[in-house]
DNA sequence: ATTAATTTTGGAAACGTTTCGATAAACCGG
DNA sequence: CCGGTTTATCGAAACGTTTCCAAAATTAAT
């Protein structure tokens, strides 16, 4: 193995060997069309023998970006968000941009780490999912950007375009459909009111019962957090009341995750003791013999949306006002509900 | 909202601001002890009333690096190079470095690209997970990298690092287990012969019954693919065999959801009418009611493994030969195994 | 107080590319 | 074959930083 101790070849080089000057190298890769064709040929021919490639620190120095965007997230592991990726990635790289990946472990502090290091010269732009739409020093940096942002999914007081999803209807008709079959005492586990997901989905869930003339069980909602953990403790608590609720609304593929494994430790049994429905398609959602009746989405639209909206900020062609495109849910019914008492 | 049409500052503004020079400034931002306190207070105020931050494009020019590392595999959905991901950018972001995430989806072009990219001055190193350990012009194109790398879980003639699963003890174990409860026509699903986890798997597979002094049953033998569809397009098969086998080994986690989305259409029962052991920790294999009896490996561990090896060649104080380090499995026993005729 | 040794600073070159204005070459119609 | 137009090419400046060398300022030693 030739461990070439020998630089790397440089546009000069190139020059040097094919006989023109820097500047018609640069033009024949950049803007063939502008050179003639025999100078092309000599250029081609000297960059494949000397197996140049462009040095892309210096294309970024020289033309003031990165063909970089960050993806800011606050977990890979969960599927959606890895779902998500892939779609944006794929928009993305169809356009020469490489995505970085941040996750910030829902830190604020990795979070505005994050944003602030993607500004100053690493990215050209991200797509956020924030983990707190009310943070007073996130609100501020974002205001201050200076790089074109997408929000996934959050909203905020913000002049920044911004992908959603109607939560609201989307609870909605899931509460409707569990009080049809017999259900009063329905528990709902979902993100907290800071963030945009949280709020619409209790106001869903409130909605339903409302509009059924039902009293809204209050007491059922725990909305606070969207991880596991939190999914895994309310559950928990919720299938050790005494008055037990008949059925569980996950609203959350992490919080499902939380949920599965109280079921599994209380050995509960699902829809045979508790019916149960999820968010977001996901392996254990679909595959958990019943399948789990669930709260769909559209993630690679909502993905590639995003990426569409990116790059025509990026292109600079876009110098509208921000706008938000909100996507609707689809229930999709499985096993895990059963009527009540039938 | 005021869109900031003024220019970032650069280094000069804060040069002319603080009255000193831009050399001098440098200094005070990378190596502060070499500039007196006096001359340090006037620089460090001017940063702050400008709100200076470095360039990285610049940056990255000069000191002929960019601090980003990129990480290849197929698929960032495949919940165990999510973990992985995680484990490889906690330790990297320590030492201040951002990750590119590649997903190929299993496109050799795909993965030609994003290397190539990669090593021209966009990352200082890789982290690769390779489709086919045996395409010649990949073993080309790795055997002339001009950056460091460290391959995950393959093996390939290569000078490059690498952090290894001992998979073949691991499938020995599970398929003893099996046997000694019985199973005699137990099926392997795995990766194909191109890659090191399907060939060592199916090793492990073979010697566990050479060594119980029984007949390999070759014809349960599906070495092709790591991918789902993989996993239930054999399974379906499998599991409609006139004499089909009694357990299954879905050495994979992709595979793993194959194999239950075919399990959930055939109607089939775990354990009652089939054994099942899976691979690696994932959601689905931990929720699954029973839950599914696994082969594990400390993904933590491994990612970190792998970020270290790297970060010794990036300081550039590792010039030793290629090292490569594999990690045991541990059989987690779940309630997905049978014993036969019990 | 003077000089030598040391520390701190200024100024400029360099990194590899793109781009711009100016010059040179090719083309064209008469 | 010649002026006029268009098209190609050259050469140099620029992007914002780091780093080197020499010069200046400070400190130490006598």
């Amino acid at each position: 193995m030739k461990k070439g101790a020998d630089k790397p070849a440089t546009i000069r080089d190139v020059a040097r060997v094919s006989g023109v000057s820097v500047g018609t190298v640069s033009r024949s890769l950049n803007a063939p069309d502008t050179v003639r064709p025999g100078t092309l040929g000599k250029v081609r021919a000297a960059i494949r023998s000397l197996g140049f490639q462009p040095d892309s620190r210096a294309q970024n120095m020289r033309r003031r970006n990165t063909m970089t965007v960050g993806f800011v997230i606050d977990d890979i592991a969960n599927p959606w968000h890895a779902s998500c990726f892939k779609a944006v990635d794929a928009v993305m790289r169809e356009r020469g941009f490489s995505l970085y990946l941040m996750s910030t472990n829902g830190r604020a502090s990795e979070e505005a780490a994050a944003i602030d290091m993607l500004q100053h010269g690493r990215a050209d732009g991200m797509v956020l999912t924030i983990n707190n739409e009310q943070d007073p020093h996130t609100i501020k940096r974002l205001k201050e950007l200076r790089v074109p942002a997408v929000l996934l999914d959050r909203d905020m007081p913000l002049d920044i375009d911004a992908v959603l999803t109607e939560h609201a209807p989307g609870l909605r008709q899931a509460t409707r459909y569990l009080i049809e079959l017999g259900h009063r005492r329905i528990a709902l586990i979902t993100a907290g009111p800071d963030i945009r997901p949280g709020r619409e989905r209790v106001r869903g869930f409130v909605e339903a019962f409302q509009k059924s003339g039902l009293d809204v069980p209050e007491h059922l909602i725990r909305s606070q957090s969207l991880s596991a953990d939190f999914g895994f403790r309310e559950a928990t608590a919720l299938l050790q009341m005494p008055d037990r609720p008949t059925a569980i609304i996950a609203a959350g593929n992490r919080i499902l995750v939380g949920v599965l494994r109280a079921i599994q430790q209380q050995g509960v049994s699902v829809p045979d003791d508790i019916s149960l429905i999820g968010c977001d398609r996901s392996d254990i959602a679909m595959l958990y013999p019943g399948p789990i009746t669930l709260i769909d989405r559209p993630v690679e639209e909502i993905g590639r949306t995003a990426a569409q909206l990116l790059l025509e900020r990026l292109s600079g062609q876009a110098d509208r006002p921000a706008q938000r495109i909100a996507f609707p849910t689809q229930l999709i019914l499985g096993g895990s509900c059963r009527p009540v008492g039938g």
